[in-house]
DNA sequence: ATTGACCTTGCAGCGCACTATAAGGTTCAT
DNA sequence: ATGAACCTTATAGTGCGCTGCAAGGTCAAT
């Protein structure tokens, strides 16, 4: 399998592949004597499992970092699990975060902002930013 | 005032405030005749501003907007609330993807993954992940 | 006159995950 | 033998908001 059927089999472009390579991600395949990469069919397993875990959030550094165990010959679902418990805790904090902007914009967007005219007082930019 | 008492004046360093410059976010100020910036107390005020409006979520390109309905001489409030508003509409929608995933994780990280000698079946590398 | 603290410019690099482009080589069918 | 469709490499660019560096100019005090 050359490159191109293997961007078809995986719904990746063929330039997403070559990075991977460069990254790690996956390994250098062998080539044809005139240096066309050839895949096994294990690649686009490989690679399905990147877009399965890009989709559950996890980053390229991490999909690399369980394919490193795995690649060891090691059990993955331990060190996936705390990758997820890890992924968990930065969602709650996200979340929170989030949730705390939240609660300030509504609270300052209902505020009044300009004076009569239409502008604020006292020089100041807008002051629905400003009386934070 | 010269562009490192302005840092200091603003928290901000020196950098920082010739890359508003560069962006247009803080207009060109007047020169010394050896070419050193000069800054009046006005432009501590913008820059404060530039820095509570992204304490708040917006990005130098939003607050470059503001400024500049501002610098027209228009009043910025009105276009500050729709911005919030816009703002608000993405971290709800932003929230909702992450607990959407939350949950998707969650499922995910409570089930079996290996087999019994630690391994998943049939070649998969971890099966929490591919039997998605 | 020299030191040291400041200022100037332009350019490179960061992290992330690619995408795009140029300039060339290969393979296969017609 | 010609063209289309594929492949190769290296390099640059995307968006975001800076940071850091090199190589030089300026200013005040000593």
């Amino acid at each position: 399998m050359k490159i191109g059927q293997l961007a078809t089999a995986t719904g990746m472009s063929t330039g997403t592949i070559r990075y991977y390579e460069s990254e790690g991600v996956v390994p250098p395949p062998v080539r044809t004597d005139s240096g066309y990469r050839v895949y096994a069919a294990d690649d686009i397993q490989r690679l399905d499992f990147v877009s399965k875990a890009k989709r559950l959030g996890l980053s390229l550094r991490e999909i690399k970092g369980i394919l490193q165990v795995h690649d060891r010959d090691e059990p993955t679902c331990g060190h996936v699990r705390s990758l997820m418990d890890e992924k968990l805790e930065q969602i709650d904090a996200t979340m929170a975060e989030l949730a705390e902007l939240r609660t300030r914009l509504v609270a300052l967007r209902g505020r009044d902002g300009d004076t009569e005219d239409g502008r604020p007082t006292g020089g100041q930019i807008c002051s629905i930013i400003e009386d934070v």
